[in-house]
DNA sequence: AGAAGATACGAGCTATCACTCGTATCTTAG
DNA sequence: CTAAGATACGAGTGATAGCTCGTATCTTCT
């Protein structure tokens, strides 16, 4: 049988002082990562960090893939959220308006941590354990999709599948490109010139 | 002062012989990276793939980055050769045409190799080593701009920095993960979609 | 209080990696 | 032909990584 690399965490933290280590060995690896990059964040050297044993981190982490997993899985978790609540905000309103929102929700996903955001798209092998990310790329198409039928009367005629796909890849190559590489600190005035940009992009994109 | 990692070849090969090590230690990294990955792309490992001794590696390579970084400049200059060959073709030409053709190529740029393509975008830990990815990508950029002046009076009226940011980033972001997530192989027809898609998007933003 | 389980510790094991260097073989110029 | 330079070799070195395991401390339950 083949062995799959583990990535999952070994067992749940039932103790105050566990649940301790382990936020402090998560913090650690992000802090880590961001301030030394992911070559010099080794095992012994999270575990120093975050002032835990190496014993320790692998009662809770069978590997340091597993560790860095945990940091993706932290960090999605905010910009899902982010992006979930929009959507539901914007279900009733008109196109214009919704994508608007939609982008402007995007930025401000990449802007919860660009530091970590960079380390994590940039220098992490992503082996194997593209599986959340995918996880996360998954539900993002599935809102957008469900927003568009609701209002499917006003596109054009558009395969949605398609349609989804232009406007999510956009979107996200956009807000990612300009919050990652563009002199690592967006101004408001650009971000909202962006916003305007993106919008107009998608928009136009999808009305007949 | 500062020791910034070597990632130049050490010297050029002037017999024949050694020419035929380095293409021969060039492929075979490439070959490796696609067949087990980055991490099993150890310096024995190449060079034992390559039919050559570690020793002879380090004649030409100091550093196993400075190998990868060559795998990488030669995949970069197949993309940019076609490039830069339609945007010479097209200078002429409407944006309508001119655009899908860029588009055309663009996907035709990530097929040449999709599968090293991929392990360099994915696994490869981009650690300062950004430089000539980054070259690329403002010669494309250079490219682009200097067509969309040639049509300056065509267009609405827009800022053309951010103009060429919007319309490259899309049409990269768009190309890149069509070809390389959807099911491994696109389809002819699929990508006559695709560019059929990508070119609405982009000429009607920049229309008008 | 005391036992049993949970948590923490960290020295040290094994494996592997990037890389060197002394030696051998091949190529070329004189 | 011969010598000197170019190329190739690969066992070996030092460093470091991930990870284990025997032991110690803390928490909880009775």
């Amino acid at each position: 049988m083949a062995r799959r690399p583990l990535t999952n965490p070994r067992k749940q933290a039932s103790q105050e002082r566990s649940r301790a280590t382990v936020d402090a060995l998560i913090e650690a690896t992000a802090r880590i990562l961001v301030r030394e990059g992911f070559d010099k964040a080794s095992t012994n050297r999270i575990a120093e960090e975050a002032g835990v044993s190496v014993g320790s981190l692998y009662q809770y982490y069978p590997s340091k893939e597993a560790l860095v997993a945990a940091v993706i899985d932290r960090h999605n978790e905010g910009a899902l959220t982010l992006v979930r609540g929009v959507l539901a905000e914007v279900a009733a309103q008109p196109i214009e308006i919704a994508v608007r929102k939609v982008v402007a929700a995007a930025i401000d996903a990449h802007r919860i941590d660009p530091k970590l955001h960079r380390v994590l798209t940039e220098q992490i092998p992503r082996t194997g354990r593209l599986d959340n990310v995918e996880a996360l790329n998954r539900e993002a198409y599935a809102l957008f999709r469900t927003y568009l039928e609701g209002r499917r009367d006003e596109l054009r005629a558009l395969d949605l599948e398609l349609a989804v796909f232009v406007c999510v890849t956009s979107i996200e190559a956009l807000t990612h490109t300009a919050v990652l590489h563009h002199s690592e600190g967006l101004t408001d005035e650009a971000a909202e010139t962006l916003v305007d940009e993106a919008t107009r992009l998608v928009v136009r994109y999808l009305l007949p």
